[in-house]
DNA sequence: GACATCTCAGGGAGCGCTCCCGCAAACTCT
DNA sequence: AGAGTTTGCGGGAGCGCTCCCTGAGATGTC
């Protein structure tokens, strides 16, 4: 038993095919009575239109895929970044009408299928989260033709807008912060070098410091606790004497609060602590965590918006969101 | 300027649109210097099948909704279920060749969204993911006829197969630990009663209290962390002498450690605390968080396979994966 | 060698929809 | 009132693919 079409709903509507097309999609020249006939029979046959065929003429598909760059090496984690933003750009997505791809980008066949499904035109635009500078990805996208934009700045030069939030402002509140709170040797914890935040944040840690003439001590993490914790460790090796550290996102600063309770070491009263981000769990460390909040839903919201904007044919530049510190007890 | 069809690479390798249909197919009736003149044509044209003409006629989409119930209130949280849930489903979706459209269940105007989107055939299957009792959209979902599985026993009896943990044991497991360490009045915080996870939790809390002769202390939470602070409040003040509690889950463990902390109770010396979910975060707590390991990222990908399953043609039965106490230094 | 069987390529219908075109009826205007 | 314009509906081509059917040539059988 097949579904019905919109040839069965014509029939029992006593009208003809155009008529009920016009009718389903909200067209308004179809007198009201003939409207009327139609919704009644659509309603009493449960029709329902067929996408595939929908699209295969309209060459639309109402539906955009968000890439994220997901590493398949090692379990899956409670990276709290792919919950909120992934779940605020559904939202805005599906407020707009649109269906959500997700599509993890980890492995190179997953890429390959990904660059695949685009091409294909599967999706009418593409949302890429997270993306790091070695990724051809991105570039293999701009070359399908199909409009891209970006949650974080490109670490590599790629024609396509972006949202981002002020990495280097908040990075500079947060080491001016230590230093007029008298700390003397501030640390960082900075995440991948191969990702623009990353990038951006250690840029702006250093810049600070070299003003003040101090000078940086860096350990190098992925974003994960693990890395926050173990980079941590490797600080304290480095300069046992350090007063200050600055994690480059909230979760390694998580990690690296525990390293330093193993080591014995007092927050903030011997080591100060600030990370980035602001995640929900910056509230329930011990000390809570003073970090910088970086609007990440309204980041992920506002690349949507960005991207549905692109589709009606507007134009779009690049956006930077302000971040601003909040000082919790670790600082 | 129009992407290449059949025709035109049939045309351009000299072959009909059958015979290159079929080598795009894989199917092995095809002569080998014909395939090699055909894939040198889809090469060199670009060629990438259109999906929507391909399902027009085949009826398949080979994309799996997943369908997470998502509160439309307040901010978008970082849930690390989500995360790792999404995940791990999606990885093992896109092993099978299979897109993943996330779509989020939290407002009625979105669950009739996801109806219609099933009922239109958008996709080939749905994977349900913590689905609170009285949500319509379950049996709505049944009725379409779209193969289905829940990730996690749904609280309603709808005849779908699902994949769970073993909540009751996990949670006898607990309670029985901290019986044996002596505590004598546990507490418990409970997440959402409409869900069965947080159902059969707060069951076998109360089942294993009951065998001892000693009586159930209850607070109710949503999972959060927020509530989990709030309902370790009122646990507080309901019985200041407590000796124990078990959270329903590791999130609203790490919301009571916080309560405890600024009513200066000491963990696990005052209060012993147990989790459940054995998330990332609970290696991080102060102290560590004893909880009860739930393989959630296997029970997703479990889910998945079932589905994949059942795509197949084989039965599905529901399933339920072992679980088991992590003893860290907060019990 | 005659006939049956098998293999493999091509022809073409048809999936369900949209949208262009044409036509008839209803207006408008001088 | 007649010609031109507008409005609303139906007819039908065609989107790009799959898959059934047909038939030519290769292979097997006695």
């Amino acid at each position: 038993m097949r579904r019905p079409t919109l040839d069965a709903v014509a029939t029992r509507a006593g009208v003809s095919k155009s008529t009920v097309s016009r009718v389903v999609n909200g067209e308004p020249t179809v007198a009201a009575d003939l409207r009327d006939l139609v919704m009644r029979a659509v309603n009493e046959l449960g029709y329902v239109p067929n996408p595939a065929a929908r699209s295969l003429v309209t060459r639309r598909t109402d539906s955009i895929a968000v890439i994220v760059s997901d590493p398949s090496t090692g379990l899956v984690s409670d990276d709290p970044m792919f919950s909120t933003v992934v779940r605020a750009a559904s939202r805005e997505f599906e407020a707009a009408g649109k269906q959500v791809v997700l599509m993890l980008a980890g492995s190179d066949d997953a890429r390959l299928r990904a660059r695949q499904f685009v091409a294909a035109r599967h999706v009418d635009a593409v949302m890429l989260v997270s993306m790091h500078g070695a990724d051809p990805l991105p570039a293999a996208l701009v070359a399908t033709g199909v409009p891209l934009v970006s949650h974080g700045r490109p670490a590599s030069r790629v024609p396509m807008p972006w949202v981002d939030n002020d990495n280097v402002g908040g990075t500079a509140q947060a080491i001016r912060h230590l230093l007029e709170g008298g700390r003397r040797r501030i640390a960082t914890i900075c995440g991948p070098l191969d990702m623009s935040a990353a990038q951006d944040r250690l840029g702006a840690y250093r810049e600070v410091l070299s003003e003040t003439g101090r000078r940086s001590i860096v350990a190098i993490g992925d974003f994960t606790r693990a890395s926050g914790t173990e980079a941590m460790e490797q600080l304290l090796e480095d300069d046992p004497a350090l007063d200050a550290v600055f994690a480059a996102n909230d979760l390694m600063a998580i990690g690296a609060l525990r390293a330093l309770r193993r080591a014995g070491r007092r927050v903030p009263d011997d080591v100060a602590v600030v990370g980035y981000d602001d995640i929900e769990a910056a509230l329930y460390t011990d000390p809570p965590l003073s970090t910088v909040r970086s609007p990440m839903g309204e980041q992920a919201a506002a690349s949507a918006r960005l991207l549905l904007g692109l589709l009606r044919g507007e134009p779009a530049e690049p956006v930077v969101l302000p971040t601003r510190l909040v000082v919790r007890e670790s600082s």
